[in-house]
DNA sequence: GTTAGCACTCAACACTAAAGAGTGCTAATA
DNA sequence: TATTAGCACTCTTTAGTGTTGAGTGCTAAC
């Protein structure tokens, strides 16, 4: 049995509706809504020979056919039609997407609002551990006797500012050679290999600087590794009360609940790794909680390495022709200002 | 009519009863949960009396009696017996506050995580607008030819690094005289003083640094703007689905919709001023979308002006007993740690 | 190969009846 | 005189029952 003409444009016709009304649909009522040409009893036919291709399933015996993760695979890879950007897209991208780079993560973190309320679903931004990125700059502040501000930047664009408390306070000379020192030996190596490499180097030049290095290097050693963590952000999240199945309070629950596991949704969206535009449909998941939820996701890059992610997350019958217009539409905004960002 | 011995007893066990079960409570059940030495006869009329007081409300004509805001009222201010610290709530809060002060921000957002682990209701942490708050210290930092971080604390431990793009650039020697120059001058003001006077200041010192203060100044006005803003952090916002009211897919949408309007949130829990604790329900809080929910917030001050608020969210039928002795543990910890940090 | 017709299935809905928890009122009681 | 037993009544909740409607698969005719 193959896949011919007729039964694709079956397929596309009950997974449009499915997208649209969320309810299962019946031979009948598919005959009534598209213009198939055929009878429903060929319908049933063929929707009979789609379920045991994979494509559909029955919720139960006398109810209509619902697609299957498999069907919108073969939807978003070819069936589906893209969607034109509309006015009123255009018009509140370019109003309400930031128009200056500022710092990646606020960069993120605004889109996903756009992003979720132009697709009405819920939308996560997330900012990528640091470990693996290159310092590009640091420097001690102090701001008084005993308190420290370290500004480190790292060639992403990511920006971290981690007090430091130095018990039996500084004085501020030698803080400031500390600082061009650790700057000056550091710039350049990814995070990572700062704690291990430093130790070293630090050892020989250390007499130069009397007792401050050893209280400073420590603290902040403890810092980055504090720091050295994922930032998420989610907007939307109360959209998912939009949709009909999840009237339900524990499918409700369950989403936002999911929502709330952070490592979960950090590794699921992190996987991708394509500089570009990744679906993953429900069971594609590696992940249980997420199985009968769909992601799109957009990953940004800088010079080869993750600086970021955007996705948008929604129950498998998603809107992806939409959603990927938009997604597209504001990851090239982004890429723009990453761009300028970093001339 | 007044409100008796006998009356208050009633009205107590009512409403302890109802904070638990969240099920209106009769006559007859009240005499079998609790020894109140009398017989559901005499419970209804002293029910009746209570309704007719403004204690007690029946959901419909043959339901049980439910307590109205001023109830909950007379029961926070009299009624309530303080609950005990246990164990589990002590070693809980060791293991999970931290142990040694940071920012004001990361302080009061890790505090309400651990808030509304233990309490199980929604808790957020809001740190105010900085627009009142002296600048304690000022430093622009360049870290690369177009760009500078601001380093901006203020005296309530509040830490901000605005990035600002100079367009054509600096030169190092430059920033470094006009961030000199700016923290002389700024330092001690309120960050609302800023914008008018330094204008007027700058002005007579603008020809000793060239023109690179003429392309900084505008840059970090924007910013300041920008950076005045509330931060607000919420935690365990899925914890309503614990509550049977919430079973309901509408009382639990917009709940969680009114968590999302921030600028109502904001008020609402800004306009708390007393330090220590204060709680408002039902009704007693002038915004609509709250009025069916009770809040218990706490006030961090220094020096007179707040820095930050701890709030749990929850049905009126909170259990308030529990919630105030567990936020005034942590609390406790939390003024602590600001003693220290400010010492 | 397509389709009309038919018997069958199942969820959803409306309706009904019974159970249960509650009330207020009245008259008896301590 | 305050308290309480008894009673009629109210209203929600729950379980059970039939009806409707959208769906199916199968068969025989076109």
């Amino acid at each position: 049995m193959e896949l011919n003409d007729r039964k694709l444009k079956i397929l596309q016709a009950i997974i449009q509706d499915y997208i649209q009304t969320a309810e299962p649909i019946g031979s009948r009522t598919l005959t009534k809504r598209y213009d198939l040409g055929v009878s429903p009893a060929t319908i049933r036919n063929e929707m009979a020979d789609l379920e045991e291709l994979g494509f559909l399933m029955q919720p139960h015996t006398s109810a209509g056919r619902v697609p299957s993760d498999k069907a919108y695979r073969l939807y978003v890879d070819a069936l589906m039609t893209k969607t034109k950007n509309t006015n009123y897209q255009k018009t509140f991208i370019k109003a309400n997407l930031l128009k200056k780079f500022v710092e990646v993560e606020r960069l993120l973190q605004y889109s996903s609002k756009v992003l979720s309320e132009l697709t009405r679903y819920t939308s996560l931004a997330l900012t990528p551990q640091i470990k693996g990125n290159k310092l590009k700059f640091l420097q001690l502040v102090p701001i008084d006797s005993e308190n420290l501000v370290a500004i480190i930047v790292t060639d992403t664009g990511v920006i971290k500012k981690p007090l430091l408390k130095i018990t039996g306070g500084f004085d501020e000379a030698s803080i400031q050679k500390v600082s061009n020192l650790l700057n000056e030996k550091l710039a350049g190596l990814s995070i990572m290999d700062i704690e291990s490499q430093l130790i070293q180097e630090l050892n020989n030049e250390i007499y130069k600087c009397n007792n401050i290095i050893e209280k400073v290097v420590p603290e902040l050693f403890q810092t980055l590794e504090r720091l050295d963590d994922f930032e998420l952000f989610l907007n939307g999240t109360t959209n998912i009360f939009n949709f009909p199945e999840f009237s339900d309070i524990f499918k409700a629950k369950s989403f936002l609940s999911m929502l709330e596991e952070k490592e979960v949704i950090k590794n699921l969206v992190s996987t991708s790794d394509n500089e570009g535009i990744t679906i993953s449909i429900g069971n594609e998941n590696c992940y249980s909680e997420v199985k009968e939820y769909s992601l799109v996701t957009a990953t940004f890059k800088i010079s080869g390495s993750s600086i970021g992610w955007l996705s948008v997350i929604g129950p498998t019958r998603m809107d992806y022709a939409n959603v990927i217009n938009i997604m597209g539409q504001i990851s090239k905004h982004i890429n723009q200002l990453l761009k300028k960002g970093n001339e």
